[in-house]
DNA sequence: AATCAATAAAGAAATTTTTCTTTAAAAGAA
DNA sequence: TTCTTTTAAAGAAAAATTTCTTTATTGATT
C-alpha cells in the first residue's frame, strides 16, 4: 500500500517539442513576407517544413490561434502570435560566460535581441580578453562575476567555456542568483530543480549525422 | 479494405534521443579521466548527467556493453566503445557554407577533429572573404562550389549562411551530390528522402528558456 | 442551388520514449 | 558461510508525442 499517486505534476500543458518548432514556423513565415499572400495553410507549411499537418494545426491551437477552413491560417496574425508567445517584446538579460569561438559568435548574433535576449556582459579567464570588448559588449574578468551580478542583475547566464570549466562556473553562477543556464558546453550541467537549464550540445547534433550517414553499415564492436 | 498494414518501417532500431545522449556520456566519463576509478555505475552517471539510471543502462546495451553488478561499467571500455560507436575513427569531409560567427567558429572549434568531422574548405559569397583562411582552412568563392566539390567530394555540407540563403545553398549542394546536411540556420531546409537533414536550431533552445522563464505566469493572447 | 474540394479541428490510435518493477548476480559485511 | 546491499538487465507499464481518422465548415465550381 501507500502506491504514489499514478498522476504526477505536469511540467506544462504544452509539449517541449511544440515550443521547440515555434522557431521554425516563425522562420519561415517571415520567409512569406513580401509574398502578396494573407493565408497560409498548415498543409503549405507541411510542404515545405516536412512537419506533419496535423501536428501544425495542434501546435497553433496552443497559441490559440485559429485557422480558417478552406483557406488557412493569417499569416501577420501566426507571426504575431509567435512572438508574443515566445516574449520576442519581453526581453531578458544574459551574461556569457567564456568568450572564445562560440561565445564571441553568440555575442555578434544580432538576431537575439529581435528574439528578447540582451547579452549585456562577458566574462573570461583570460586577462588577454578582459577589459575588450565584443562590439559593444565589454568583457569582464570571471573573478567581477558576483560584482557585476548584484550591480545589474541578469536572468540568464550563458555558458560558453572549455566542458572540464561548464560545471564549476554553473554552481557559481548559481550560487549568485542565476534564474537559467543556457549550456553550450559538450558537459551537461546539473543544477538544483529551481534552476532552469537548457544544454544545447552541438555535439548531438554531428553524432546525429555520422550516425544516419553510417546507419544501413552498421559497426561492429567488439 | 485495403487497410495500411499497420507495422511501418522502422528507420531504426536506436532512439534517436539515445543517440543524442551519447556524446553527453562520453563528456562525462572523459571528466572521470584521471581518477583513479576504473568503473563507473549507472546510478552515478545519473546524479551528475540528471538522466534516468535505467534509461542510461538501457543505452549502454545498445551499444553492446556489458556493466558488472555491484560494480558498474569499465570507463575505458564504455569510452571505447561509445567513440566507435559514433565513428570517431571513421573521419567525414565537410565543406561548410557562411563564413560568419557561427561558420568561423565552427572552423575553429578543435573538438570535430576528434569527432571525427574535417571540415576541409568553407565557402561565402563575400569576395572580401574568399581568399582568407580561417585557421587552416581556405574560403571559396560559393560560385565554385560545384568544382571544388568535384575536385574533393566531401560528404557533408554544413550551413551557416543566413536563413533566407539557407534552402537555395541546400539546393545547390545537393544538385552536386551531397549526402548529408547539417543546418544551422534558423529555417529548417528540405531535401529529398534520400539526403541526410540534421537542423540544429539554436534559437530553439532560446525559446525553451524564455518560455520556461516566463512558466507559471502565462502570458495572454488575444 | 447543389456539388465538390480543401482545410481546420477534435479525437482516436499508434508509436516512441521514458519510467517503473522485478529478477538475478555479485561484492562486501557480519 | 550467510546475509545484506548494490547494481545491471530485462520486461512491463506509463507517459509523451506523433500520426491517422473523422467531422464539419466554407470557399469555389458547375
Ligand atoms: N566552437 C564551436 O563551434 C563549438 C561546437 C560545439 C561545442 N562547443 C562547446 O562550446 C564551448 C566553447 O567552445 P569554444 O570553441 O568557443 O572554445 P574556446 O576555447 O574558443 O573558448 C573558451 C573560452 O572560455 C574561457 N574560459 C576558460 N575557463 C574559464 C573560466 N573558468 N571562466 C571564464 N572563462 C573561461 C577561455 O579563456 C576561452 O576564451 C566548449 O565547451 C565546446 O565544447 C563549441
Ligand atoms: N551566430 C550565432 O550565434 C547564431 C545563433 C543562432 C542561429 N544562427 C544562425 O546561423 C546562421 C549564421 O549566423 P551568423 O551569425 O554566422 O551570420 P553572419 O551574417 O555572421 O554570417 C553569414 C555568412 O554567410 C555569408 N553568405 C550569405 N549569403 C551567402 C550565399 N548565398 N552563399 C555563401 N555565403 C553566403 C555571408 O557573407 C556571411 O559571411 C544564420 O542563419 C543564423 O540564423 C547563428
Amino acid at each position: 500500500m501507500n502506491k504514489t499517486i499514478p498522476s504526477r505534476k505536469k511540467h506544462s500543458v504544452l509539449p517541449a517539442p511544440t515550443i521547440r518548432r515555434f522557431p521554425l514556423y516563425l522562420s519561415f513565415l517571415k520567409s512569406l513576407k513580401g509574398k502578396e499572400n494573407v493565408y497560409v495553410s498548415a498543409p503549405d507549411i507541411a510542404k515545405t517544413l516536412r512537419i506533419d499537418s496535423t501536428q501544425i494545426t495542434k501546435d497553433f491551437s496552443f497559441i490559440k490561434v485559429a485557422g480558417k477552413t478552406k483557406v488557412g491560417y493569417e499569416i501577420n496574425k501566426l507571426v504575431q502570435n509567435i512572438e508574443k508567445f515566445l516574449g520576442y517584446r519581453d526581453p531578458k538579460k544574459a551574461f556569457i560566460i567564456g568568450i572564445g569561438n562560440l561565445g564571441t559568435a553568440l555575442i555578434k548574433y544580432n538576431q537575439f535581441s529581435q528574439e528578447g535576449l540582451e547579452i549585456i556582459a562577458g566574462f573570461d579567464i583570460d586577462t588577454e580578453k578582459v577589459g575588450t570588448r565584443v562590439i559593444s559588449t565589454k568583457i569582464y574578468h570571471i573573478k567581477n562575476f558576483k560584482k557585476r551580478f548584484n550591480e545589474t542583475p541578469v536572468e540568464i547566464g550563458i555558458i560558453t567555456t572549455p566542458s572540464e570549466q561548464a560545471q564549476i562556473i554553473a554552481d557559481t553562477i548559481i550560487e549568485c542568483g542565476i534564474k537559467a543556464i543556457w549550456n553550450f558546453s559538450a558537459s551537461p550541467i546539473s543544477a538544483p530543480g529551481t534552476v532552469i537549464v537548457e544544454n544545447t550540445s552541438i555535439d548531438s547534433g554531428l553524432a546525429m549525422i555520422k550516425w544516419k550517414l553510417n546507419a544501413g553499415r552498421p559497426l561492429i564492436y567488439k
